[in-house]
RNA sequence: GGGCGAAUAGCUCAGUUGGUUAGAGCGCCUGCCUUACACGCAGGAUGUCGGGGGUUCGAGUCCCUCUUCGCCCACCA
């Protein structure tokens, strides 16, 4: 289409030439919260599908890391990508009190002081606390705002406040009355810095070099003889009260029942039979300190030991409990690891210590402080976890929750399967108070109860209540529904928003958190509260290293936003996000990881640019009323490539829920989530398709005038409109920004809450024929490329073709010509004279005289190295179907469609040979 | 000790149930400041899909085995 009618005057440009970020982006977020746009309403959530995703509640003492960033960038791009799609989305935001880490916090502080907690006291200590946490806790939400979170504010929540605090103490009671709270008598991890016990999850496993010790015990009876026994903790042989061996094990079996003498503290202790013993560790005997071992606390069990504690609170060797006469004068009072140094000077001098070997094995630390756990025996309340266990389990064979990626599955299960007693007293002050009183006056059993008391319901006497309180996980556990008002059964939000959808984390808390979530979701509400857990991938540096304070190889995301821009971060973290798949950052070079997304960025800017001087912002047509017969090629092409695309983002995101609103069938079980096909099926669209083909192609018509300009400017705005939409999840800032400056614009209307694209559906007009001109527009490319011609240079070019396709060239020439600065004709047949020729598909033909430029023997050479590029593969796809089993085991499809493909590949190779032959070759 | 995962272009990774001449981004090479964009455009090079064996008409994809790396679990005295 030609036109002589002058171009229209470009609209004012409203855009600056260069996207700078920081400009647009907190302004923004503060008018999406000012419209409420991130505001879920449980009302609403019955006409509309509820999509609720829990945040996973950083600690109040936490600063924002490029994990947080992660984390909250997976949530975000999911609750967006639902807002848009129709659902009722509440995105819950929150923090967790984090009891010993944030008392630890505190308690550094103090020291910095020269105070202990001890000097204030507790209610002082937990109201200095409290106040830390008043004036800091915040921090991390207002940074997520930074990065983008959609999440309601508005319902922000706290594992400490009030309301939180009843759900606590509603289920501590209510798992009371199940007879799953129970206080136990046995040796648990305590870490002697914290000044606490911990769970079994929080004593974590390092592989430490170690030494084992093997330490002769004489017989009492006759010091001639004596046992050897191997430790790798000399210091608790004061508290042995035993040595064990197995009962078949035919070296010691004429020694048990007899009594050997401990060195250094001389207590007698028997020797006994226990099955616990493996003959072939060591020497086959083990020490047996009940106090201080968890196993050797069965054993101790099993055959009535005494327990003496002979290693306090502080990790301190000293007589405790039962231990009188056990602690030398010169042991009591050193620290554990110096009275393990010690000890092994005096075995050593009075050579009862036989020999030390190196010895590699995985030391239990603190999570929180890293300590060395010291096994001790004390009186805690747990929780009996078997039937709560066997609900998580049921909720995931029934497909009522799945684990994405997939292999973490077999973990879960595992894990609950193997499940233990959960230890939930903590010995420190900054958490909620274990909900139980013991009576002053009289005998009667702990009360436990959901009400402070005050006296003893059976004699009324004075009571205390316990001293300890909760583990942080027993208020996180209940995160999905205590955030929704429960214990309160009518509360709008819990019948809204319960069960939730996705919950998206790191695999570090699955046991932690995530399984234990799904058993009290399971035990107090019947239902998992998600039918999705998201487990994303670890951030980490280029030597796969994870990214920490104390390696200094972190990167601030919020010095991202502000040299790259929020969108960036986001972009480098989707894009890259492989399920499951760990994140590879470059802390030293922030441009290799961010400038991709900032480039994205800035290639949206632009083409909006382009969009705002060559379309202006007129009202566009409709792009359902516009006539089939104005429709290029090229309209159509891009119509059903966003179409395509639309399908891609759906198939690579969805589905969102299970479509029977309850379990996951087969075929749905692992499908979606996977954020970096989405982000590149878009992406691939927008730039590649958009701007690359069709944008160019629709230049000339831009400055055209009449019904092919408004055809034009339609499909060009509807083509990027649907570009922003499916972007917006991922890029939300620009996406918004550039879709408010599109034609018919309303403002106060956001795209955050605009229709998720869908496909049309429906093929109007000839998209196949601009893919013809698309491959002689490459053609002619590469031609002018390979024989350098420079390009201001109009060169001739002919394409020769026949019949149909002859037809689809021509509609495209003008397309082509503009495209590659050609002189476009068609032909029927080749010209003579020296040319280039590129071989097209369905036997068309490029011709490209360049008289003055063609090199014959560049050439020959170019054409020579295209058919030896394709005689490999024509000649193992025309051996394929030589095979006759091939033929007979194929589908028949595969087969026809093999076939077409070798015919097509055996005319190309024909031609090009032809064509070399003619080059006298 | 048990279990799981990974190994594909120089780097980071895609590659769905076995079936296009194995892809993307970054990097690299060549030519271009073509009035939306040099944070860009056009063209280009690059792979024994970790080694070996097997199943199959057909294997990056399934099975076995070895090597290297990583993760999880465990009552490693």
């Amino acid at each position: 289409m030609t036109s002589t009618a002058p171009a229209p005057a470009p609209a004012p440009d409203e855009l600056p030439p260069t996207y700078v970020a920081a400009d647009i982006e907190a302004p923004l977020y503060a008018r999406w919260t000012e419209h409420g746009v991130f505001t879920a309403d449980a009302d609403r959530a019955v006409a509309r599908e509820p999509f609720v995703i829990v945040m996973p509640p950083p600690n109040v003492t936490a600063v924002l890391h490029v994990g947080h960033g992660l984390n909250n960038t997976v949530q975000d791009v999911l609750i967006r990508w639902r807002r848009m799609a129709g659902d009722e989305a509440l995105w819950l935001p929150g923090t967790d009190h984090a009891g010993i880490a944030t008392q630890n916090v505190v308690e550094k502080a103090l020291a910095a002081e020269g105070k202990t907690r001890a000097d204030l006291g507790r209610e002082a200590f937990v109201a200095r606390v409290a106040e830390f946490v008043e004036r800091t806790g915040g921090e991390i939400l207002n940074q997520l705002t930074a990065i983008g979170s959609s999440a309601d504010w508005t319902r922000t929540a706290y594992t400490f406040s009030p309301e939180l605090s009843r759900a606590v103490r509603e289920a501590f009671v209510r798992l009371h009355e199940d007879g799953l709270v129970y206080k136990g008598h046995r040796v648990i991890h305590w870490c002697p810095r914290c000044g606490t016990s911990l769970s079994d999850e929080e004593a974590e496993f390092t592989e430490t070099a170690g030494k084992l010790y093997h330490i002769r015990y004489t017989l009492a009876d006759d010091p001639s003889q004596s046992i050897t026994v191997a430790t790798t903790r000399p210091e608790t042989m004061l508290g042995d009260t035993a040595v064990a061996v197995h009962p078949t094990d035919d070296r010691y079996r004429a020694l048990i029942g007899r009594d050997v003498v401990l060195p250094i503290n001389g207590v007698r202790i028997p020797v006994v039979a226990d099955e616990y013993t493996d003959p072939a560790f060591g020497s086959g005997a083990v020490k047996i300190t009940p106090a201080h071992d968890a196993n050797d606390f069965e054993v101790g069990k099993r055959h009535g030991l005494p327990m003496p504690v002979v290693i306090d609170a502080e990790g301190i060797v000293r007589e405790t409990e039962g231990a009188a006469g056990r602690v030398p004068a010169e042991l009591a009072g050193l620290d554990r690891f110096d009275a393990r140094k010690r000890i092994v000077e005096m075995l050593e001098a009075s050579g009862a210590l036989v020999r030390v070997e190196p010895h590699q094995h995985s030391v239990r630390h603190c999570y929180r402080c890293d300590t060395v756990v010291e096994p001790r025996l004390s009186d805690q309340w747990f929780v009996k976890m078997q039937p709560l266990a066997a609900k998580a389990l049921d909720a995931l064979r029934t497909g009522q929750l799945r684990i994405l990626p997939e292999r973490w599955e077999a973990v879960y299960v595992n894990w609950l399967e193997g499940i233990r007693d959960w230890n939930i007293s903590r010995q420190i002050w900054w958490g909620h108070r274990i909900p139980v009183w013991y009576c002053n006056a009289c005998d009667s059993a702990p009360i436990v109860s959901r009400e402070d008391i005050t006296s003893c319901p059976s004699c009324g006497g004075g009571v205390r209540q316990d001293e300890d309180v909760l583990d942080t996980w027993f208020s996180s556990w209940l995160w999905p529904f205590s955030t929704l008002g429960w214990p309160d059964k009518d509360a709008p939000d819990l019948k809204a928003f319960y069960p939730g959808d996705v919950l998206v984390t790191a695999p570090e808390i699955l046991f932690f958190w995530v399984s234990r979530m799904v058993m009290s979701g399971c035990w107090f509400l019947d239902r998992p509260p998600f039918h999705t857990v998201y487990l994303h991938g670890t951030v980490r540096d280029m030597q796969h290293r994870k990214m920490s304070k104390s390696l200094g190889n972190g990167i601030d995301p919020l010095d991202v936003v502000q040299a790259y821009g929020a969108d960036a971060l986001r972009w480098t973290m989707v894009a890259g996000l492989g399920l499951g798949v760990d994140v590879m950052l470059d802390p030293s070079d922030l441009d290799a990881s961010f400038a991709p997304g900032r480039n994205f960025c800035t290639k949206l800017w632009n083409i909006s640019r382009f969009l705002l001087t060559r379309v202006g912002t007129d009202p566009v047509m409709s792009i359902d009323a516009l006539p089939a017969s104005a429709l290029t090629p090229a309209d159509a092409w891009i119509l059903d490539r966003l179409d395509a695309a639309i399908a891609d983002c759906d198939a690579a995101l969805g589905p969102a829920r299970p479509a029977d609103g309850r379990a996951w069938t087969e075929a749905e079980h692992f499908r979606g989530l996977r954020l970096s096909e989405y982000a590149e099926a878009a992406r691939r669209f927008v730039w590649n398709e958009l701007a690359d083909w069709y944008l160019e192609s629709a230049k000339p018509r831009l400055a055209g005038s009449g019904v092919d300009r408004e055809t034009t400017r339609a499909v060009l705005v509807h083509a990027f409109d649907g570009a922003l939409r499916l972007l917006h999840p991922i890029v939300p800032f620009i996406t918004e920004t550039l879709w408010q400056r599109l034609p018919q614009a309303q403002p106060d209307t956001f795209l955050a809450q605009a229709a998720w694209p869908r496909p049309r559906g429906v093929r109007t007009g000839n998209g196949a024929a601009f893919e013809l001109a698309r491959e002689a527009v490459q053609g002619i490319r590469q031609i002018r490329s390979e024989y350098n011609v420079k390009p201001s240079a109009f060169v001739d070019a002919i394409i020769v073709s026949q019949g149909e396709a002859a037809a689809q060239f021509a509609g495209g020439q003008e397309t082509i010509s503009t495209m590659t600065r050609s002189r476009v004709t068609i032909a029927s047949t080749a010209p003579s004279g020296v040319a280039a020729h590129v071989l097209m598909s369905g036997g068309s033909e490029l011709v490209i005289p360049l008289a003055d430029i063609v090199d014959l023997d560049r050439e020959r050479q170019r054409i020579s190295l295209e058919i030896e590029s394709l005689e490999k593969p024509l000649l193992a796809l025309e051996g394929r179907l030589g095979n006759e089993k091939f033929l007979a085991k194929a589908p028949a499809e595969l087969v026809d469609a093999e076939r077409a493909k070798a015919a097509e590949w055996r005319g190309r190779l024909t031609g090009l040979q032809d064509k070399l032959r003619s080059l006298g070759a």
